[in-house]
DNA sequence: GCTCGAGTTCTGTTTCAACAGAAGTTTCGG
DNA sequence: CCGAAACTTCTGTTGAAACAGAACTCGAGC
């Protein structure tokens, strides 16, 4: 596929920018191209268009669906397989997010529960801390159900919510009174 | 310090996490210490507790300043520094989710809009490639003002509302008429 | 103004992930 | 079966970041 200049400053900054997100630069890259391409594409063509070497490509494909984010598909008569990207941006971000949360998040709740069992019958560890790392535990695991709520109403609703921004807090404590 | 086993997951587990989370083992173990601590520490006692150079202490003691996460304090009599960590998580995870967004999501914007202004006077590019950069400037900026007004909302709203998880949706669109 | 404690910056080493290219595997048409 | 196309896995290289230790700077007290 030929790049235009947008196109091209498109994935490169993209390319940038996972560095930062942790994500790594071919990643980045082949998603963008994906995103933006307007029909699946082969990993030979990303390999020419990105100049990435084709085993690299191979992998990062592989990478990006396991993220969920890429989807193998199939042109009638034709061998190879093709390659696309979720569109839609609010899937994609909660696909992400889920993702995130999952390697990122639920590891490390489990420790902190591992903590605060051992806490119990553990006399070494002053009080003081154990109380911080309870508080850890509390507020992640706030966090995270909030989310597993949230995450769950229909995307209208999210759409609808947004955009509300700070006005949801009228309805906070007041919800018998809501502000007109 | 002395670090007891509990201490020690917590902060090795601290360590290992940070490096998903794009932040270095020596910088997230640093954080992990000075959050436990119940009182500020000093560079010099951080390196011993951890084993780590004390250079590298004091690098990464400056990046987390640089995150606004720890913040140097003195006591009388000592002329050494002494380092103290932001206890309140609300807090903490607002300036995280602050910087984040002012390193990884506003140059995104900047360059997303960029590429639309070019867009205009730019007969190369296809309409529907185009529009596919536009749906996601139009996504980043929603999110982003979101973001935006509800950190502004006060410690206590945030609160509430995080509790109240996927029950806000009963809000959306029946603004005049709300679930009892 | 010398010395010593505290902190920072510099320099070289190490470690690890990203990546290219080669080798290997699978699958399909003939 | 054979060959070639498509894809994957393996292997070695490269490059960048993390880190230790040394050198350096700064300031306070004598």
């Amino acid at each position: 596929m030929r790049l235009t200049p947008i196109m091209e400053r498109y994935v490169l900054h993209w390319g940038e920018m996972g560095q930062r997100w942790g994500v790594n630069r071919s990643v980045a890259q082949i998603h963008a191209l994906l995103y933006l391409s307007p029909r699946p594409i082969t990993a030979e063509e990303v390999a020419e268009t990105l100049g990435l070497a084709r085993s690299n490509v191979s992998t990062s494909l592989k990478e990006l669906q396991g993220w969920q984010l890429v989807t193998l598909t199939h042109v009638l008569g034709d061998r190879r397989d093709h390659f696309e990207s979720k569109k839609d941006l609010w899937e994609l971000l909660l696909t992400i997010v889920e993702e995130r949360k999952r390697r990122e998040i639920d590891p490390t709740l489990t420790m902190l529960r591992q903590c605060m069992l051992e806490a119990e019958e553990d006399k070494e560890t002053p009080a003081e801390i154990k109380e911080r790392i309870g508080k850890m535990l509390g507020f992640i695991e706030t966090l995270s159900d909030w989310y597993v709520q949230v995450s769950r109403l229909p995307k209208s609703t999210l759409v609808a919510l947004m955009k509300m921004g700070g006005k949801v807090a009228r309805f906070v404590g007041r919800r018998h009174r809501p502000a007109a």
